[in-house]
RNA sequence: GCGAUCAUAGCUCAGCUGGUAGAGCACUGGACUGUGAAUCCAGGUGUCGCGGGUUCAAACCCCGCUGGUCGCCCCA
Protein backbone atom coordinates (compact mmCIF):
# COMPACT_ATOMS: atom_id res chain seq x y z
CA UNK A 1 0.00 0.00 0.00
CA UNK A 2 1.43 3.26 -0.73
CA UNK A 3 1.63 5.85 1.97
CA UNK A 4 2.13 3.00 4.31
CA UNK A 5 5.48 1.98 5.42
CA UNK A 6 6.68 -1.78 5.37
CA UNK A 7 8.96 -3.63 7.34
CA UNK A 8 12.12 -4.45 4.89
CA UNK A 9 12.10 -7.24 2.65
CA UNK A 10 13.58 -10.16 4.69
CA UNK A 11 13.11 -8.78 8.25
CA UNK A 12 9.71 -9.40 10.31
CA UNK A 13 7.81 -8.32 13.00
CA UNK A 14 7.99 -10.82 15.85
CA UNK A 15 4.20 -10.34 17.77
CA UNK A 16 3.18 -11.63 20.90
CA UNK A 17 1.36 -14.54 19.51
CA UNK A 18 4.62 -16.10 18.72
CA UNK A 19 6.80 -14.27 21.37
CA UNK A 20 5.69 -17.54 23.50
CA UNK A 21 8.02 -20.35 21.17
CA UNK A 22 10.74 -17.88 21.30
CA UNK A 23 11.25 -17.50 25.47
CA UNK A 24 10.62 -21.52 25.10
CA UNK A 25 13.80 -21.94 22.84
CA UNK A 26 15.53 -19.06 24.70
CA UNK A 27 14.97 -20.04 27.98
CA UNK A 28 15.62 -23.35 26.90
CA UNK A 29 19.16 -22.46 25.92
CA UNK A 30 19.91 -20.61 29.07
CA UNK A 31 19.30 -23.09 31.58
CA UNK A 32 20.95 -25.46 29.61
CA UNK A 33 24.04 -23.96 28.54
CA UNK A 34 24.33 -22.49 31.86
CA UNK A 35 24.68 -26.03 32.67
CA UNK A 36 27.08 -27.03 30.78
CA UNK A 37 29.11 -23.87 31.68
CA UNK A 38 28.38 -22.01 28.84
CA UNK A 39 27.82 -17.94 30.01
CA UNK A 40 26.46 -15.67 27.61
CA UNK A 41 29.02 -13.00 25.68
CA UNK A 42 27.23 -9.82 23.49
CA UNK A 43 29.05 -8.58 20.92
CA UNK A 44 27.94 -5.94 18.51
CA UNK A 45 26.14 -6.22 15.49
CA UNK A 46 28.38 -3.89 13.32
CA UNK A 47 32.23 -4.86 13.22
CA UNK A 48 34.80 -3.89 10.89
CA UNK A 49 33.63 -5.92 7.67
CA UNK A 50 37.45 -7.08 7.39
CA UNK A 51 36.96 -9.39 10.81
CA UNK A 52 34.49 -11.40 8.06
CA UNK A 53 36.33 -11.06 5.01
CA UNK A 54 39.55 -12.79 6.82
CA UNK A 55 37.12 -14.76 9.54
CA UNK A 56 34.75 -16.62 7.31
CA UNK A 57 37.32 -15.96 4.06
CA UNK A 58 36.38 -13.90 1.07
CA UNK A 59 35.56 -16.42 -1.46
CA UNK A 60 32.63 -17.76 0.76
CA UNK A 61 29.21 -16.64 -0.69
CA UNK A 62 28.08 -14.94 2.68
CA UNK A 63 31.04 -12.90 2.42
CA UNK A 64 31.21 -12.12 -1.38
CA UNK A 65 27.52 -11.46 -2.24
CA UNK A 66 25.97 -11.62 1.10
CA UNK A 67 27.06 -8.97 3.55
CA UNK A 68 25.12 -5.94 4.24
CA UNK A 69 28.69 -3.92 4.34
CA UNK A 70 28.85 0.19 4.28
CA UNK A 71 31.27 2.97 4.95
CA UNK A 72 31.14 4.22 8.15
CA UNK A 73 31.84 8.34 8.14
CA UNK A 74 35.62 7.98 8.29
CA UNK A 75 35.52 5.68 5.29
CA UNK A 76 36.18 2.28 7.43
CA UNK A 77 34.22 -0.37 5.74
CA UNK A 78 31.79 -1.88 8.50
CA UNK A 79 29.10 -4.60 7.99
CA UNK A 80 25.94 -6.34 9.76
CA UNK A 81 27.15 -9.70 10.90
CA UNK A 82 26.34 -12.50 9.19
CA UNK A 83 27.23 -15.04 12.07
CA UNK A 84 28.26 -14.86 15.06
CA UNK A 85 31.80 -16.68 15.68
CA UNK A 86 34.10 -14.26 14.07
CA UNK A 87 32.31 -11.33 16.86
CA UNK A 88 33.15 -13.62 19.68
CA UNK A 89 36.40 -14.36 18.72
CA UNK A 90 37.72 -10.73 17.58
CA UNK A 91 36.19 -10.16 21.33
CA UNK A 92 38.08 -13.51 23.01
CA UNK A 93 41.45 -11.83 21.09
CA UNK A 94 40.91 -8.42 22.08
CA UNK A 95 40.38 -8.88 25.20
CA UNK A 96 43.11 -10.72 25.81
CA UNK A 97 41.53 -14.30 26.97
CA UNK A 98 44.00 -16.54 25.00
CA UNK A 99 47.07 -15.76 26.86
CA UNK A 100 45.48 -14.58 30.43
CA UNK A 101 42.34 -17.09 30.99
CA UNK A 102 42.47 -19.39 27.25
CA UNK A 103 39.65 -21.86 28.14
CA UNK A 104 36.22 -20.08 27.55
CA UNK A 105 32.86 -21.55 27.19
CA UNK A 106 30.48 -18.75 25.91
CA UNK A 107 26.94 -18.52 24.38
CA UNK A 108 25.27 -15.72 22.08
CA UNK A 109 21.95 -15.01 21.22
CA UNK A 110 20.62 -12.44 18.40
CA UNK A 111 20.49 -11.45 15.17
CA UNK A 112 22.10 -12.02 12.04
CA UNK A 113 21.98 -10.39 8.65
CA UNK A 114 22.43 -12.18 5.02
CA UNK A 115 21.06 -10.39 1.95
CA UNK A 116 19.59 -13.29 0.35
CA UNK A 117 16.29 -14.42 -1.55
CA UNK A 118 13.98 -14.58 1.40
CA UNK A 119 11.76 -17.95 1.24
CA UNK A 120 10.46 -19.77 4.63
CA UNK A 121 12.80 -20.30 6.75
CA UNK A 122 15.49 -18.24 5.54
CA UNK A 123 15.75 -14.32 5.90
CA UNK A 124 17.49 -11.53 5.64
CA UNK A 125 17.59 -10.73 9.90
CA UNK A 126 17.43 -13.80 11.34
CA UNK A 127 18.44 -15.14 15.22
CA UNK A 128 21.23 -17.30 15.90
CA UNK A 129 21.60 -18.95 19.03
CA UNK A 130 25.26 -20.36 19.16
CA UNK A 131 27.95 -21.79 21.49
CA UNK A 132 31.70 -21.34 21.27
CA UNK A 133 34.58 -23.37 23.36
CA UNK A 134 37.68 -21.94 23.08
CA UNK A 135 40.90 -23.05 23.99
CA UNK A 136 40.71 -26.64 23.19
CA UNK A 137 41.20 -29.46 21.04
CA UNK A 138 39.87 -32.02 23.18
CA UNK A 139 37.41 -34.29 21.10
CA UNK A 140 35.64 -34.54 24.12
CA UNK A 141 34.87 -30.73 24.07
CA UNK A 142 33.09 -31.58 20.64
CA UNK A 143 31.58 -34.53 21.44
CA UNK A 144 29.81 -32.63 25.20
CA UNK A 145 28.75 -30.04 23.21
CA UNK A 146 27.41 -32.57 20.24
CA UNK A 147 25.45 -34.28 23.58
CA UNK A 148 24.11 -30.52 24.58
CA UNK A 149 22.78 -30.25 21.51
CA UNK A 150 20.76 -33.51 21.50
CA UNK A 151 19.66 -32.37 25.52
CA UNK A 152 18.43 -29.05 23.46
CA UNK A 153 16.60 -30.48 21.34
CA UNK A 154 14.73 -32.53 23.44
CA UNK A 155 14.23 -29.62 25.38
CA UNK A 156 12.27 -27.90 23.91
CA UNK A 157 10.33 -30.41 22.45
CA UNK A 158 11.44 -31.57 18.52
CA UNK A 159 12.52 -34.77 18.25
CA UNK A 160 13.60 -36.42 14.92
CA UNK A 161 16.41 -34.01 14.49
CA UNK A 162 19.28 -35.88 12.94
CA UNK A 163 22.84 -35.08 13.53
CA UNK A 164 25.27 -35.05 10.32
CA UNK A 165 29.05 -35.28 11.04
CA UNK A 166 31.97 -35.04 8.89
CA UNK A 167 35.61 -34.37 9.43
CA UNK A 168 37.32 -32.02 7.12
CA UNK A 169 40.82 -32.22 8.75
CA UNK A 170 43.03 -29.77 9.19
CA UNK A 171 46.11 -27.63 7.60
CA UNK A 172 48.13 -30.78 6.84
CA UNK A 173 46.12 -32.99 5.56
CA UNK A 174 43.44 -30.89 3.45
CA UNK A 175 46.12 -29.20 1.03
CA UNK A 176 46.76 -32.76 -0.84
CA UNK A 177 43.26 -33.69 -0.51
CA UNK A 178 42.28 -30.55 -2.08
CA UNK A 179 44.88 -31.32 -4.69
CA UNK A 180 43.58 -34.89 -5.42
CA UNK A 181 40.30 -33.35 -5.88
CA UNK A 182 41.08 -30.57 -7.94
CA UNK A 183 43.37 -33.10 -10.36
CA UNK A 184 40.34 -35.33 -10.55
CA UNK A 185 37.91 -31.74 -11.49
CA UNK A 186 40.25 -30.84 -14.02
CA UNK A 187 40.08 -34.27 -15.20
CA UNK A 188 36.53 -34.45 -15.93
CA UNK A 189 36.07 -30.33 -16.27
CA UNK A 190 33.45 -31.26 -19.18
CA UNK A 191 31.02 -33.23 -16.46
CA UNK A 192 31.21 -30.63 -14.11
CA UNK A 193 27.78 -28.71 -14.05
CA UNK A 194 28.09 -24.98 -15.44
CA UNK A 195 28.47 -23.11 -11.84
CA UNK A 196 31.38 -25.49 -10.76
CA UNK A 197 33.19 -25.47 -13.59
CA UNK A 198 33.77 -21.57 -13.28
CA UNK A 199 34.68 -21.05 -9.97
CA UNK A 200 34.64 -23.78 -7.64
CA UNK A 201 36.80 -26.66 -8.97
CA UNK A 202 39.72 -24.55 -9.07
CA UNK A 203 39.46 -22.10 -5.79
CA UNK A 204 37.58 -24.67 -3.79
CA UNK A 205 36.93 -27.82 -4.84
CA UNK A 206 35.56 -29.37 -1.65
CA UNK A 207 31.95 -27.20 -2.60
CA UNK A 208 31.69 -29.41 -6.06
CA UNK A 209 31.22 -32.47 -3.02
CA UNK A 210 28.41 -30.74 -1.90
CA UNK A 211 26.29 -30.07 -5.37
CA UNK A 212 23.13 -31.54 -5.66
CA UNK A 213 23.30 -31.51 -9.76
CA UNK A 214 23.37 -34.96 -11.56
CA UNK A 215 26.41 -33.87 -13.16
CA UNK A 216 28.42 -32.97 -10.38
CA UNK A 217 26.95 -35.92 -8.02
CA UNK A 218 28.36 -38.04 -10.95
CA UNK A 219 31.89 -36.86 -10.49
CA UNK A 220 31.80 -36.95 -6.68
CA UNK A 221 30.86 -40.36 -6.41
CA UNK A 222 34.10 -41.25 -8.04
CA UNK A 223 35.91 -38.29 -5.69
CA UNK A 224 37.87 -40.24 -2.33
CA UNK A 225 36.93 -38.93 0.83
CA UNK A 226 38.55 -36.33 2.95
CA UNK A 227 37.62 -39.10 6.35
CA UNK A 228 39.54 -41.45 4.30
CA UNK A 229 42.64 -40.01 3.92
CA UNK A 230 42.91 -37.94 7.41
CA UNK A 231 46.21 -37.26 8.48
CA UNK A 232 46.89 -38.79 11.73
CA UNK A 233 46.21 -36.65 14.74
CA UNK A 234 42.69 -35.73 12.39
CA UNK A 235 42.01 -39.66 12.10
CA UNK A 236 42.54 -39.81 16.17
CA UNK A 237 40.81 -36.85 16.71
CA UNK A 238 37.87 -38.24 14.30
CA UNK A 239 38.28 -41.70 16.20
CA UNK A 240 37.79 -40.54 19.35
CA UNK A 241 34.94 -38.43 19.07
CA UNK A 242 32.92 -41.05 17.53
CA UNK A 243 33.50 -42.99 19.94
CA UNK A 244 32.45 -40.50 23.11
CA UNK A 245 29.53 -40.00 21.16
CA UNK A 246 28.70 -43.92 21.25
CA UNK A 247 29.18 -43.70 24.86
CA UNK A 248 27.73 -40.71 25.06
CA UNK A 249 24.18 -42.69 23.54
CA UNK A 250 24.35 -39.79 20.60
CA UNK A 251 23.04 -40.84 17.68
CA UNK A 252 24.51 -39.33 14.40
CA UNK A 253 25.21 -40.12 11.04
CA UNK A 254 28.63 -39.81 8.93
CA UNK A 255 27.75 -37.92 5.86
CA UNK A 256 31.52 -37.37 3.93
CA UNK A 257 29.72 -34.35 1.85
CA UNK A 258 29.41 -31.88 4.41
CA UNK A 259 31.87 -29.24 4.04
CA UNK A 260 30.05 -25.83 5.81
CA UNK A 261 29.84 -22.86 3.60
CA UNK A 262 32.48 -21.06 6.03
CA UNK A 263 35.99 -21.46 5.39
CA UNK A 264 37.60 -21.57 9.06
CA UNK A 265 36.48 -25.03 9.76
CA UNK A 266 38.93 -28.21 10.55
CA UNK A 267 38.06 -31.09 11.75
CA UNK A 268 35.03 -31.84 12.92
CA UNK A 269 32.12 -30.15 10.73
CA UNK A 270 28.20 -31.26 11.88
CA UNK A 271 24.33 -29.79 10.71
CA UNK A 272 21.28 -30.50 12.68
CA UNK A 273 18.83 -31.54 10.06
CA UNK A 274 15.04 -32.37 9.99
CA UNK A 275 13.50 -34.48 7.75
CA UNK A 276 11.36 -33.74 5.17
CA UNK A 277 7.65 -32.30 6.32
CA UNK A 278 8.77 -31.46 9.41
CA UNK A 279 8.06 -27.83 9.02
CA UNK A 280 10.74 -26.37 7.14
CA UNK A 281 10.81 -26.40 3.45
CA UNK A 282 14.07 -27.14 1.82
CA UNK A 283 15.80 -24.96 4.10
CA UNK A 284 15.69 -28.20 6.42
CA UNK A 285 18.89 -27.49 8.48
CA UNK A 286 18.03 -26.40 12.05
CA UNK A 287 21.71 -25.54 12.51
CA UNK A 288 25.25 -26.05 11.69
CA UNK A 289 28.58 -25.69 13.33
CA UNK A 290 32.23 -27.25 14.38
CA UNK A 291 35.90 -27.16 14.79
CA UNK A 292 37.82 -24.00 14.07
CA UNK A 293 41.16 -24.43 14.95
CA UNK A 294 42.92 -21.36 13.10
CA UNK A 295 40.30 -18.60 13.38
CA UNK A 296 41.89 -17.22 16.55
CA UNK A 297 44.94 -17.20 15.65
CA UNK A 298 44.17 -15.44 11.69
CA UNK A 299 42.55 -12.85 13.73
CA UNK A 300 45.67 -11.88 15.80
CA UNK A 301 45.36 -14.24 18.64
CA UNK A 302 47.29 -16.61 19.64
CA UNK A 303 47.05 -19.87 18.49
CA UNK A 304 44.02 -21.13 20.46
CA UNK A 305 41.30 -24.27 19.12
CA UNK A 306 37.51 -24.08 19.38
CA UNK A 307 34.79 -26.23 18.66
CA UNK A 308 31.05 -24.53 18.20
CA UNK A 309 27.66 -24.41 16.70
CA UNK A 310 24.64 -22.26 15.81
CA UNK A 311 21.31 -22.49 15.81
CA UNK A 312 18.52 -20.79 13.97
CA UNK A 313 15.91 -19.48 15.53
CA UNK A 314 13.13 -19.06 13.00
CA UNK A 315 13.46 -22.59 11.96
CA UNK A 316 13.31 -24.04 15.05
CA UNK A 317 9.91 -21.96 15.61
CA UNK A 318 8.62 -23.41 12.63
CA UNK A 319 9.11 -26.65 13.72
CA UNK A 320 7.76 -26.07 17.02
CA UNK A 321 4.94 -24.46 15.41
CA UNK A 322 4.08 -27.61 13.31
CA UNK A 323 4.20 -29.70 16.16
CA UNK A 324 1.62 -27.58 17.80
CA UNK A 325 4.33 -26.63 20.63
CA UNK A 326 4.79 -23.29 22.66
CA UNK A 327 2.19 -21.51 21.89
CA UNK A 328 1.03 -18.77 23.55
CA UNK A 329 -0.80 -19.29 26.89
CA UNK A 330 -3.34 -17.01 28.06
CA UNK A 331 -3.79 -15.70 31.76
CA UNK A 332 -4.63 -18.34 34.31
CA UNK A 333 -7.29 -16.33 35.75
CA UNK A 334 -10.47 -14.30 34.01
CA UNK A 335 -11.85 -12.02 36.60
CA UNK A 336 -15.68 -11.32 34.97
CA UNK A 337 -17.80 -8.97 36.81
CA UNK A 338 -21.37 -8.63 37.92
CA UNK A 339 -23.07 -5.02 38.98
CA UNK A 340 -21.36 -1.51 40.57
CA UNK A 341 -19.96 -3.42 43.48
CA UNK A 342 -17.58 -5.98 41.62
CA UNK A 343 -16.48 -3.23 39.11
CA UNK A 344 -15.31 -0.85 42.00
CA UNK A 345 -13.69 -3.81 43.59
CA UNK A 346 -11.75 -5.62 40.71
CA UNK A 347 -8.76 -4.25 40.51
CA UNK A 348 -7.78 -5.16 43.64
CA UNK A 349 -8.79 -8.47 43.73
CA UNK A 350 -6.77 -8.82 40.23
CA UNK A 351 -4.02 -7.49 42.23
CA UNK A 352 -3.83 -9.52 45.01
CA UNK A 353 -3.80 -12.43 42.72
CA UNK A 354 -1.03 -10.98 40.82
CA UNK A 355 0.77 -10.56 44.09
CA UNK A 356 0.43 -14.46 44.38
CA UNK A 357 1.36 -15.14 41.45
CA UNK A 358 -1.06 -15.52 38.89
CA UNK A 359 -1.44 -14.54 35.89
CA UNK A 360 -4.70 -12.46 34.94
CA UNK A 361 -6.95 -10.24 33.39
CA UNK A 362 -10.09 -8.53 34.95
CA UNK A 363 -13.02 -7.32 32.61
CA UNK A 364 -12.70 -3.29 32.57
CA UNK A 365 -15.11 -3.84 29.99
CA UNK A 366 -18.67 -2.94 30.48
CA UNK A 367 -20.26 -6.31 28.52
CA UNK A 368 -22.87 -8.35 29.87
CA UNK A 369 -21.91 -11.84 31.39
CA UNK A 370 -21.90 -13.70 28.15
CA UNK A 371 -19.45 -11.27 26.49
CA UNK A 372 -17.25 -11.19 29.54
CA UNK A 373 -16.91 -15.15 29.59
CA UNK A 374 -16.58 -15.59 25.60
CA UNK A 375 -13.56 -13.37 25.97
CA UNK A 376 -11.85 -15.52 28.82
CA UNK A 377 -12.46 -18.66 26.39
CA UNK A 378 -11.03 -16.75 23.39
CA UNK A 379 -8.14 -15.69 25.45
CA UNK A 380 -7.49 -18.88 26.87
CA UNK A 381 -7.94 -18.90 30.54
CA UNK A 382 -7.72 -21.54 32.44
CA UNK A 383 -10.10 -20.53 35.06
CA UNK A 384 -12.78 -17.94 35.38
CA UNK A 385 -14.24 -16.06 38.04
CA UNK A 386 -17.33 -14.28 38.65
CA UNK A 387 -17.41 -11.62 41.23
CA UNK A 388 -20.64 -10.06 42.21
CA UNK A 389 -22.36 -8.34 44.79
CA UNK A 390 -22.81 -11.66 46.66
CA UNK A 391 -19.19 -13.08 46.81
CA UNK A 392 -17.78 -9.72 47.60
CA UNK A 393 -20.15 -9.56 51.22
CA UNK A 394 -19.77 -13.73 51.38
CA UNK A 395 -16.10 -13.57 50.92
CA UNK A 396 -16.20 -16.90 48.54
CA UNK A 397 -16.35 -17.47 45.04
CA UNK A 398 -16.56 -20.45 42.72
CA UNK A 399 -13.46 -20.98 40.32
CA UNK A 400 -14.29 -22.86 37.21
CA UNK A 401 -11.80 -24.70 35.12
CA UNK A 402 -12.90 -23.25 31.24
CA UNK A 403 -11.38 -26.81 30.17
CA UNK A 404 -14.04 -29.14 31.81
CA UNK A 405 -16.51 -26.73 33.25
CA UNK A 406 -15.87 -27.92 36.78
CA UNK A 407 -16.25 -25.52 38.95
CA UNK A 408 -14.92 -25.23 43.05
CA UNK A 409 -15.56 -22.61 45.81
CA UNK A 410 -12.97 -21.06 47.30
CA UNK A 411 -12.10 -18.62 49.95
CA UNK A 412 -11.83 -15.06 47.56
CA UNK A 413 -9.09 -14.17 50.04
CA UNK A 414 -7.27 -17.28 48.76
CA UNK A 415 -7.96 -16.70 45.48
CA UNK A 416 -4.53 -16.14 44.01
CA UNK A 417 -2.66 -19.15 45.89
CA UNK A 418 -5.61 -21.41 44.60
CA UNK A 419 -4.95 -20.81 40.94
CA UNK A 420 -1.77 -20.92 41.11
CA UNK A 421 -1.25 -24.01 42.78
CA UNK A 422 -3.47 -25.50 40.19
CA UNK A 423 -2.01 -23.87 37.35
CA UNK A 424 1.64 -24.52 38.31
CA UNK A 425 1.86 -27.80 38.78
CA UNK A 426 3.55 -29.64 35.94
CA UNK A 427 4.85 -26.78 34.05
CA UNK A 428 8.02 -28.28 32.20
CA UNK A 429 9.16 -31.28 30.24
CA UNK A 430 12.27 -33.14 30.45
C1' G B 1 21.85 -13.97 -8.38
C1' C B 2 18.28 -17.57 -11.44
C1' G B 3 13.31 -19.92 -12.21
C1' A B 4 8.00 -20.68 -11.05
C1' U B 5 3.73 -18.81 -8.79
C1' C B 6 0.60 -15.54 -6.22
C1' A B 7 -1.25 -10.37 -4.43
C1' U B 8 -9.30 -8.21 -3.17
C1' A B 9 -11.47 -5.87 4.53
C1' G B 10 -7.09 -7.24 10.40
C1' C B 11 -7.24 -12.95 8.68
C1' U B 12 -9.18 -16.83 4.98
C1' C B 13 -11.27 -16.17 0.49
C1' A B 14 -15.61 -15.37 -3.45
C1' G B 15 -16.26 -11.96 -7.39
C1' C B 16 -18.81 -15.78 -14.41
C1' U B 17 -17.46 -13.75 -21.41
C1' G B 18 -14.59 -6.40 -18.69
C1' G B 19 -20.33 -2.95 -16.63
C1' U B 20 -17.47 1.30 -10.86
C1' A B 21 -17.01 -5.17 -4.05
C1' G B 22 -19.09 -9.46 -1.25
C1' A B 23 -19.00 -13.71 2.48
C1' G B 24 -17.02 -16.19 6.68
C1' C B 25 -13.81 -15.53 10.78
C1' A B 26 -11.98 -12.07 14.19
C1' C B 27 -13.27 -7.52 16.94
C1' U B 28 -17.09 -4.35 19.81
C1' G B 29 -21.94 -3.90 21.92
C1' G B 30 -26.75 -5.84 22.86
C1' A B 31 -30.82 -9.55 23.41
C1' C B 32 -29.58 -11.59 29.01
C1' U B 33 -26.90 -8.05 36.21
C1' G B 34 -25.07 -14.65 36.98
C1' U B 35 -21.92 -18.68 33.01
C1' G B 36 -17.99 -19.50 27.67
C1' A B 37 -16.26 -23.22 24.12
C1' A B 38 -21.05 -23.63 16.70
C1' U B 39 -28.00 -19.09 20.21
C1' C B 40 -29.58 -14.74 17.86
C1' C B 41 -29.27 -9.41 16.53
C1' A B 42 -26.53 -5.00 15.44
C1' G B 43 -21.98 -2.24 14.26
C1' G B 44 -17.12 -0.94 9.79
C1' U B 45 -13.04 -0.52 7.06
C1' G B 46 -11.31 -1.25 1.19
C1' U B 47 -7.23 4.33 -3.36
C1' C B 48 -9.12 -4.48 -5.31
C1' G B 49 -0.25 -4.40 -3.82
C1' C B 50 2.05 0.07 -6.71
C1' G B 51 2.68 2.60 -11.59
C1' G B 52 1.50 2.81 -16.60
C1' G B 53 -1.32 1.02 -21.05
C1' U B 54 -5.85 -0.87 -23.93
C1' U B 55 -11.24 0.44 -23.54
C1' C B 56 -17.11 4.38 -23.51
C1' A B 57 -15.98 1.38 -19.06
C1' A B 58 -10.61 -2.51 -15.67
C1' A B 59 -10.42 -6.12 -9.36
C1' C B 60 -10.77 -8.77 -14.23
C1' C B 61 -6.91 -7.84 -20.38
C1' C B 62 -1.39 -6.11 -21.45
C1' C B 63 3.54 -4.15 -19.61
C1' G B 64 6.75 -2.67 -15.64
C1' C B 65 7.77 -2.49 -10.38
C1' U B 66 7.31 -4.09 -5.29
C1' G B 67 6.26 -7.90 -1.94
C1' G B 68 4.84 -13.04 -0.32
C1' U B 69 5.36 -18.24 -1.26
C1' C B 70 7.91 -22.46 -3.52
C1' G B 71 12.34 -24.34 -5.93
C1' C B 72 17.84 -23.58 -7.43
C1' C B 73 22.32 -21.66 -5.28
C1' C B 74 23.76 -21.12 -0.35
C1' C B 75 22.80 -21.46 4.58
C1' A B 76 20.42 -20.65 10.27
Amino acid sequence: MSGKISSVRGMHDLLPRDAARWHVLEEAARVLFTRYGYEEARTPIVEETALFARGIGEGTDVVAKEMYAFADRDGTSLALRPEGTAGLARAYVEHGFGVDDPQQRWFYLGPMFRHERPQKGRYRQFFQIGVEALGSADPRVDAEQLEMAARYFQYVGLSGVELRLNSVGDEKCRPAYREALTRLFLDRFGDLCDQHRNETASKNPLRVLDCKTDRCRAVAKDAPALIDRLCDECNTHWGDLRKQLEGLGVAYTVDSRIVRGLDYYTRTAFEFVLPDGAGLGSQNALGGGGRYDQLVRELGGPPTPGVGFALGVERLALALEAIGKGERHGPDLFVATQGPEAEGAVLQIGSTCRTAGARVEVNLRKANLGNQLRRADRQKATFVVVIGAAELAGGRVRLKRLATGVEEEVALADLGREVVSRCRAADHNV
